[in-house]
DNA sequence: TATTCTTTTGGCG
DNA sequence: CGCCAAAAGAATA
């Protein structure tokens, strides 16, 4: 099993990016100051070109090889995620019916999304607020979240 | 198995 | 119009 990290300095902060057995399974942002030592694997090198493609036009498709470790639910809800067009911004509730299950379960799931941006859980917002960003409804996070919604708007 | 986390909805002042 | 409390589903230890 290859474990393969490295960190990238975006508009939006730095970024983590960890990949397992040529597959990317994490996503981290505003991560903490760490060395970006691996960064001449081909997969990484892939990601980083498609993130900085995103942060150049939102249109961007991401087509990555991803494995996200989390419960079926949990995968369901983020592939649902991937189909929120861009520039548009779902409720909770309405994803809910979508996959017929209550708007909780999928702010549960969106919380412990591992792959932000590349998996718009940003797009996700409540009906009466800004919604949350990784489990935090203010902060940094937010900040982050706003600059994507702007970014694609 | 129990606890915790997440949003929505309804009622009251 | 604004605020508070309760509910329902799912993940985690």
């Amino acid at each position: 099993m290859s474990l393969i990290s490295t960190t990238i300095t975006s508009p939006i902060g730095k970024i983590k990016i960890t990949i397992s057995n040529s597959k990317l399974i994490k996503i981290q942002l505003a991560a903490q100051n760490s060395p970006s030592q691996n960064d001449q694997n081909k997969l990484i090198q892939n990601v980083i070109s498609q993130l900085q493609k995103y942060f150049t036009d939102a249109n961007f498709f991401f087509n990555l090889p991803m494995q996200p470790k989390g419960t079926a639910f949990q995968q369901k809800v983020w592939r649902a995620l991937q189909n929120i067009p861009c520039g548009e911004t779902k409720t909770y509730g309405k994803l809910a019916k979508q996959l017929n299950t209550s708007p909780r379960a999928i702010g549960n799931a969106c919380s412990k999304n591992p792959i932000p941006i590349i998996i718009p859980c940003h797009r996700v917002v409540s009906q009466n607020s800004d919604g949350g960003f990784m489990g935090k409804t203010a902060g940094k996070s937010l900040k982050i979240k706003k600059w994507l919604l702007e970014h694609e708007q």
